[in-house]
DNA sequence: CTGAAAGCGCTTACAG
DNA sequence: CTGAAAGCGCTTACAG
């Protein structure tokens, strides 16, 4: 490579000052525009690559969002994802994305280098257990941070996600309504505020009912496709003898689904289950799945525009803003049959 | 937030020199330890925050690597981010991960980016239609690139991929010797090297058994589970009746197989199918699918450590280096039936 | 509309 | 083992 072309090179060889490169390349209406095009044809025939580091040095502003989450594998977090890039995208931001799979020293990392790179902001799905000091160091840092998906107790911040206990009492009520009394609660963990609420919505919608809650139908762990197909196993061996599952997710749901047939029994005749997030996936499944669908692009989408709005020098109230979950009814769910 | 806290803020407060201190804070044996000690211990208590941008301006590294690849969320590229990732961990790079979806721009976009934070290194699958210059772009500037999963023809860095053809023929071999004579290939496309390498390798086998090759039976396209689900219908309502497929991966054959089970056929019993990759969930999908294994961990793995040796200085040989793909027999491939 | 100069917060020879 | 000083490549008052 060359030498390094920059500003003083290019004010150089027009015998201008890097003042005006530098506002010219920046559009500003100080320089005229016949100075301002020479500028920048000419950056564009040296090769001129523009140094954000320079510039954010001086402007201490860099242009670089963050965003964590617990695994992009995830397609759950993916669908946030790809709602938050398309609305960074018509900005100027660059992001970074990152997993943190529920380590909170990942995480602190991860806060740490985009503190260290100047980083503007930070959108992220806390991990378990995350120090609320961890989140603050951030903010006192002038580096706001807009929490999606999950919120954590003791932390004001502005968070996005679904309202998960209505939200699961809606597939716990389409069950009942179906006829089905002995409903198990697949997955998910009690150590997160999702995971309290959805069980809690599960709990409320039975007594509800007046459906006597057994503990022991409730098989907690699962979040994967992997997690729901191995306890399929289990599952079906509960001496109540479900005839339906309500399921921490779409792809424990998916995954329960595929362990069901592999016993020989078919999903939504044999046995009803129900999804939560209403993935893309969930409505090409076999069968179909009946799901609630948890508002992913929206939640992105909000949280994205709140921190954009937030840079931009608006302040928007702080605190949780619940989306409204909708049932989605398909065919993996049917009328209670027979004793199997 | 309070003044902020910087290297000259430590220097001063306890009376030695920012060099010093700089040094001391990387651990340089140039600095006496007792006085290392009582800078770092100062450098916490004032919660100190290392401008990485500062000092990227004057090493001119900047501890980043960028890594773009067609679409994150696509689990093919996400088991090889995760690779990647778990090799970058254990050096200091901080990685920008990003998405192309296939459009030139945006990867010249991103590359652009790159180069103006001053990224030490370039992970990426290129875009289709990607021109030469983009890459070379990088690489004029210092910016190292390895390519991973697809190559470029006129661009020799270094790339890691699996052996297409020969891994396809794998699949398409599997099924003639389970006695199958019309068997379709769905999914991909003309436009990457991938996928002329992979209908290469389905022609390749079919001639060598001599099958006749009818052009009918490549069902192009698909590349995805919601891809795979749709060309059901067009497969199902081929007039050559095809009795196997052999798939453009484990998505559309996954998606492939819920289409023929929505139509009332069972895969791997009426109609074998093969995918491609072998992802984690290949292996819990109902019926299990047969596939080809990838290689994806190893390719993120060589990309990472490649890439990484490049940046210690070593200087690799460039050019393809391809995976050996393997045969997983599964659950969705079975012996010819008599006519359907 | 344009230029001269200071400064963002580090690191690196260089000197002692 | 430690310090004084220059410089990385920008942007921003300030002056004209």
């Amino acid at each position: 490579m060359a030498q390094k072309v920059k500003l003083s090179t290019i004010a150089e060889t027009l015998g201008v000052s890097t003042a005006t490169v530098s506002l010219a390349l920046r559009d500003s209406p100080l320089v005229a525009v016949s100075t301002r095009d020479r500028i920048k044809e000419q950056a564009r025939a040296l090769g001129y690559i523009y140094n954000r580091r320079a510039a954010s040095l001086r402007t201490s502003r860099s242009g670089i969002i963050g965003v964590i989450v617990h695994d992009i594998m995830n397609p759950f977090y993916g669908e946030i994802l790809k709602a938050i890039e398309s609305e960074l995208d018509r900005s100027q931001y660059t992001f970074i994305l990152s997993n943190h799979y529920d380590s909170v020293e990942k995480q602190r990392n991860f806060i740490e280098t985009m503190l260290q790179l100047g980083g503007d902001g930070i959108i992220m799905s806390p991990a378990i257990g995350s120090p609320p000091e961890d989140l603050e160091l951030a903010e006192e840092n002038g580096m706001p941070v807009i929490l999606v998906a999950r919120t954590i107790d003791g932390v004001t911040l502005p968070g996005f996600r679904g309202d998960d206990s209505y939200g699961i009492s809606l597939a716990t009520n389409h069950l009942i309504s179906l006829g089905h009394k002995v409903i198990a609660m697949v997955g998910g963990t009690d150590q997160t505020s999702t995971g309290r609420d959805r069980y809690q919505g599960y709990v409320n919608a039975l007594r509800k009912a007046d459906i006597e809650v057994l503990p022991d139908l409730r098989i907690p762990g699962p979040r994967t496709r992997q997690g729901g197909f191995e306890a399929a196993v289990h599952f079906l061996s509960l001496p109540q003898k479900p005839t339906a599952a309500v399921c921490w997710n779409d792809l424990v749901a998916i995954g329960l689904m595929n362990g069901i047939a592999r016993a020989g029994l078919v999903p939504g005749v044999d046995i009803s289950v129900t999804g939560y997030d209403d993935l893309e996936e969930a409505s090409i499944a076999t069968p179909a799945l009946t799901t609630v669908w948890n508002g992913q692009s929206e939640v992105g989408r909000l949280a994205a525009r709140a921190l954009l709005d937030r840079l931009a020098g608006s302040h928007d109230p702080d605190g949780l803003h619940l989306i409204k979950p909708e049932m989605r009814i398909r065919q993996s769910t049917g009328p209670l049959k027979p004793r199997r």
